[in-house]
RNA sequence: GCCGGGGUAGCUCAGCUUGGUAGAGCGCGGGGCUGUUAACCCCGUGGUCGUGGGUUCAAGUCCCACCCCCGGCGCCA
């Protein structure tokens, strides 16, 4: 059936990748051999087109009935079969892009079972996209955001280390929760109770601090929230750092600095994937400017009552507030200063009005949401004991996090950036599920 | 967890109000077509109508229970 060699060694031939046929200095005539994925066919009296797909583009192939030897293998060929061909590379109005492929030989590797993703589904969004995905990332559109993500992950590395962060990794077994005991994961680590997967690095982090001052991670962070909003997973990508010394002011800067960073890389070198996703580049750069805009959260209250909102000091914001607050804005914004209730205990509170904490979120324009959440942490042994039982959490269950600030404790600061968060921002997705190969959450584990 | 919507062919959906032998498009198979662009034209293929029970001469359609999925809210990154 296949004509590829079962046994042996693959043939050395140099293959050219497709996006590449499409630069200037491919001249009209040139011989080429390229492989990749059939991605439509349309087949005719005497001829058959086929689009062929890899990595890096797609481009028509066109074969002649006279082909003898060709025709044959071409004929039974079905969407995502894979082959390689070898023909000539020809300028023709005709073909989409301008440029064909004349085949003068091909080798079918494998005959695909029919695909089971047809238009009907790809036009309607549908569900089943998800149960095939290990299929549907195959399309334009997911491949795309899949480019993106990448340049986005390259982009945090980039920037962590031109500013002198160091590389940390932070385990996924933990035994104590960050935020609270009911969003946590428990497994059966050797049948031992008590073992949860880390809903965030940023405990070790702290901890690092301590021997390398910057630190940084990307890590999945696992959160058991019964959540079905189109904003979160229970698995999710999370970019995390820590500093030693380090204010409020100086790690907002550093978080509108990879933001900014981040966004500019992928405007540079991703515009042919943001176009194929109908982001409008434009306001993407008019929205990376720096400096993002700094608020109160006492300034946001204002805000929010004056466009009509029912709010009282100590309030935390709803889905609707925060919509309504980022409709003021044409950058991504900072609310400082979450009142004590609002945020989770390992927040400083200001020292002249402890009623507030030295915190910060940073909320994304265009209704995308939070997607920084940090600020000073307690640096006082006492302060951070009293505060966890204010809370109502057992400090045992927080030793190791504790005995840190026994030993040349320093004032610190950290942020969490939930980077499928920032994809889909970047993106312009309506869910977050895109902005990730393989999404997991309430419902979803496979595939 | 709460509120709303949904489950009919491999896929996308109509049919349900007003019960009477299950439909379309896409896909797939066959045929046709002198360059197609989500090709097009003709023919064919394809179903425990989410599950269980009830009403009825008769249930995809009406009633009850349950399961699953989607969206919004809450929660967060």
């Amino acid at each position: 059936m296949n004509d590829y060699p079962k046994r042996g060694r693959v043939v050395a031939i140099e293959f050219t990748e497709i996006g590449k046929l499409f630069s200037s200095d491919v001249r009209d005539g040139t011989a080429v051999s390229i492989r990749g994925w059939v991605y439509r066919i349309r087949k005719l009296k005497d001829k058959v087109f086929f689009l062929l797909r890899d990595s890096s583009g797609v481009i028509q192939c066109v074969v002649d009935k006279n082909e003898e030897g060709i025709w044959e293998k071409v004929e039974p060929l079905t969407i995502e079969s894979s082959v390689t061909v070898k023909g000539v590379l020809k300028y023709d109005k005709r073909a989409p892009g301008g440029r064909e492929v004349h085949v003068k030989d091909i080798m079918v590797v494998h005959y695909a079972e029919p695909f089971p993703i047809t238009e009907d589904a790809v036009r309607s969004e549908s569900e089943y996209l998800l149960d095939v995905r290990h299929l549907w990332i195959r399309s334009s559109y997911m491949t795309s955001i899949l480019k993106i993500r990448h340049t986005v992950f390259e982009a945090i590395h980039e920037y962590f280390r031109k500013n002198g962060f160091y590389e940390v990794q932070a385990p996924m077994f933990i035994t104590a929760a960050v935020e609270g005991g009911a969003t946590l994961f428990q497994v059966d680590y050797f049948g031992r109770k008590g073992v949860y997967l880390t809903q965030s690095s940023q405990f070790y982090l702290e901890a690092l601090i301590y021997a390398l001052e910057k630190v940084y991670t990307i890590a999945p962070s696992f959160r058991a929230e019964k959540s079905r909003s189109r904003r979160h997973l229970s698995e999710f990508w999370h970019a995390e750092a820590e500093v030693a010394w380090y204010s409020l002011k100086d790690i907002l800067r550093i978080e509108e600095e990879l933001v900014a960073y981040i966004i500019k890389k992928v405007v540079d070198e991703r515009e042919k994937e943001l176009k194929t996703l109908g982001r409008n580049v434009d306001i993407l750069i008019k929205e990376s400017e720096l400096p993002f805009y700094r608020i109160t959260y006492d300034e946001a209250l204002e805000i929010l009552k004056r466009k009509g909102f029912e709010v009282e000091w100590g309030d935390d914001f709803g889905a609707d507030e925060e919509r309504a607050l980022v409709s003021e804005f044409d950058k991504p914004v900072f609310v400082i200063g979450f009142p004590e209730a609002c945020k989770a205990f390992y927040h400083r509170n200001d020292p002249e009005r402890p009623e507030v904490t030295l915190s910060a979120d940073l909320l994304a324009p265009e209704g995308y949401g939070e997607i920084i959440g940090g600020g000073e942490r307690i640096y006082d042994k006492d302060e951070l004991v009293k505060k966890i039982k204010r809370f109502g959490l057992d400090p045992k269950d927080y030793e190791w996090y504790i005995d840190l600030r026994r030993y040349g404790s320093v004032p610190h600061s950290g942020f969490g950036l939930g980077v499928d968060r920032l994809v889909m921002w970047i993106c312009g997705l309506k869910h977050i599920r895109d902005a990730i190969p393989f999404p997991r959450d309430i419902r979803r584990v496979y595939p």
